[in-house]
DNA sequence: CTCGGCCTGCTC
DNA sequence: GAGCAGGCCGAG
């Protein structure tokens, strides 16, 4: 499940591999894929285009073509391999299999291949002013400088959804997804269920810096390979190894032994330790 | 704000 | 053979 942490973890490794290729080839196998475009459209706009770099925005990927840009949501299992000789892939993967959406052929010789199971990913060849307007609607990049503690406390106050619910919500913080908001929180050591408004000014500065930190730590570690994450040369990441609750069920908080629960909160699976992270206000 | 729908693969 | 997982969006 790529987030922030996955997705930039990718566009590392694109932005090595991409910048002043040509796309001298598309095939788009599954048109479903795009978001609001005509097949013909998308393939016509990338066709003979030079790409110039790769950058990211909360959990898009964008791949910045002269004027457009081809953006990239990875969903839930969305992958992207980079093949190249000088960069061969395993050879089971060399093959599109029937999850492999896109190919693009590149120029020097090269191909990425952009994968997804579970098709819950999305592709669009935008403008500048469609990029604007995407990025205006999210919230900070929670590890920029416009993510403060003062700003969080802002978006936090007044609200009585929980802070799990809302550390999820894009507008606040651009780019958490649940296993990190999950991890940060027990960093922090603040229940999950606690209203965002209840937050001491205190609690809203350590869920700040769990935050970043968790998520700095995250994408040094290349983010986290649970059960399909791989980079584009066929990487596993290794923050998995890290993980205190997430995907961790009764078994025991290694901060303190106690077995981390889990139920569902804001719609989502939330896991927590019931000792380290009280619901206390001054906690 | 809350909920269902989109999807497939994996677990029960 | 059902149900769950999950990000995001549109409907209520």
């Amino acid at each position: 499940m790529p987030e922030l942490p996955e997705v930039e973890t990718v566009r590392r490794v694109l932005s090595e591999v991409l910048p002043e290729r040509t796309i001298s080839g598309v095939r788009l196998r599954k048109p479903k894929m795009l978001k609001g475009q005509a097949s013909a459209t998308f393939i016509k706009g990338l066709r003979g285009r030079r790409i110039r770099n790769v950058g990211r925005r909360a959990k898009f990927l964008i791949i910045r073509l002269d004027r457009s840009a081809l953006l990239v949501h990875l969903g839930m299992s969305g992958q992207i391999f980079f093949e190249s000789p000088d960069s061969p892939l395993p050879m089971e993967r060399v093959r599109p299999d029937r999850h492999t959406h896109l190919i693009l052929d590149l120029d020097p010789a090269a191909r990425l291949f952009f994968r997804d199971p579970r098709m819950f990913g999305r592709f669009a060849l935008i403008d500048q002013e469609e990029e604007n307007a995407l990025f205006r609607r999210l919230g900070p990049e929670p590890l920029g400088r416009k993510f403060t503690s003062r700003s969080l406390g802002e978006a936090l106050r007044g609200r009585r959804a929980p802070l799990k619910a809302l550390l999820l919500d894009q507008r606040i913080a651009a780019g958490m997804g649940n296993i990190y908001v999950d991890e940060s929180l027990h960093r922090a050591g603040i229940d999950p269920r606690i209203p965002g408004g209840e937050l001491s000014e205190r609690m809203v500065r350590r869920v700040h810096a769990a935050i970043r930190s968790v998520l700095r730590e995250a994408v040094h570690k290349g983010g986290s390979s649970l059960s399909d994450f791989l980079d584009p040369r066929h990487r596993k990441g290794t923050f998995q190894l890290t993980l205190q609750v997430y995907g961790r069920e009764g078994k025991p908080c290694p901060r303190c032994g106690a077995p981390i629960r889990k139920s569902v909160v804001g719609q989502r699976g939330t896991h927590w330790c019931p000792e380290c992270q009280p619901k206390k206000r001054s906690g």
